[in-house]
DNA sequence: ATATTAAAAGACCTTTTGGTCTTTTAATAA
DNA sequence: TTATTAAAAGACCAAAAGGTCTTTTAATAT
């Protein structure tokens, strides 16, 4: 569904705030390893996030990554979008050509209420529903468990 | 929604029956064309399709691209899974984690009715239907008209 | 002060996707 | 039977996505 700068993006960004509301202030070492994701490439697209303003960090000893707690809760869709662009909530969602404002293809009709579900989806879920969703249950949630 | 691949695959194979139906077999040149894809592109495309079998072709003067009328309407979805693979159909649908078979976070459980409407669509709507909806409006509808 | 720790910065590499172009093969009309 | 037409085949190229690694900067504990 989406690409993988955003997969890991959110999963880091979800597990950062899981660990915050324990006290913790993980590092790339070990948020790389706890989403599943390349260490270096973790890194980057963490700084690429506090570059954003969606993520806090502080180099050196007890250093990591955190979040501004006065700030708002952080919906999938500002990150989804900050990341991806546009292109996921816009055009015909099929691109079987590109319809005009006025001439809908048939499939564009039908799309239209699909694309209206995604967006209530990464509009009301937000880094930190979902972080106190895993907290609630099973941590081990955000690790691939499986082979799938 | 689709890659650049499985969108001209799904234009070309709807362009052809489109044509089809007025009694043509449209080469390569023209698919692109209409279909507004570069044209060496769209030929090695539907050279694929030919291979997989969605699709036939003849050589030579007053060759072109047609369809078996004797075998089944093809429903979007196998040609999308030809291209794409299971993918876009399974797993989290989110990737904010791989979901082992009875943890589910909760994006996946609203994720599901999506992917099942995603499914139905794709399923239901056909190259033959599409190309019957075009043909009674407007066949401009598969070119690019605006700016957008 | 300085050794240590950890993020920031950025160069670099690999794979995949998207796209171009030339040569070959096959069909058919003259 | 050959000139013409059009797809098939496949080499090649470019951009984007995904990923690695080294060097630099900043924080802090001693």
């Amino acid at each position: 569904m989406f690409n993988k700068e955003t997969e890991y993006a959110l999963r880091g960004l979800v597990y950062v705030h899981l660990q915050q509301i324990k006290g913790l202030k993980p590092g790339i070492l070990e948020i790389a390893k706890e989403i599943d994701a390349p260490v270096f490439y973790t890194g980057k697209i963490l700084q690429r996030l506090v570059k954003m303003g969606f993520l806090q960090s502080t180099k050196g000893k007890g250093g990591g990554f955190y979040f501004d707690l006065t700030k708002a809760d952080l919906p999938l869709k500002s990150v989804i979008q900050a990341i991806e662009g546009e292109k996921a909530y816009s055009g015909c969602g099929f691109g079987l050509k590109s319809c005009s404002d006025d001439q809908h293809c048939s499939l564009h009709e039908q799309y239209a209420p699909i694309r209206e579900s995604i967006n209530k989806l990464v509009s009301q879920n937000t880094v930190q529903s979902l972080a106190r969703d895993f907290n609630g249950g099973d941590t081990i949630l955000l690790r691939r468990v499986t082979s799938q």
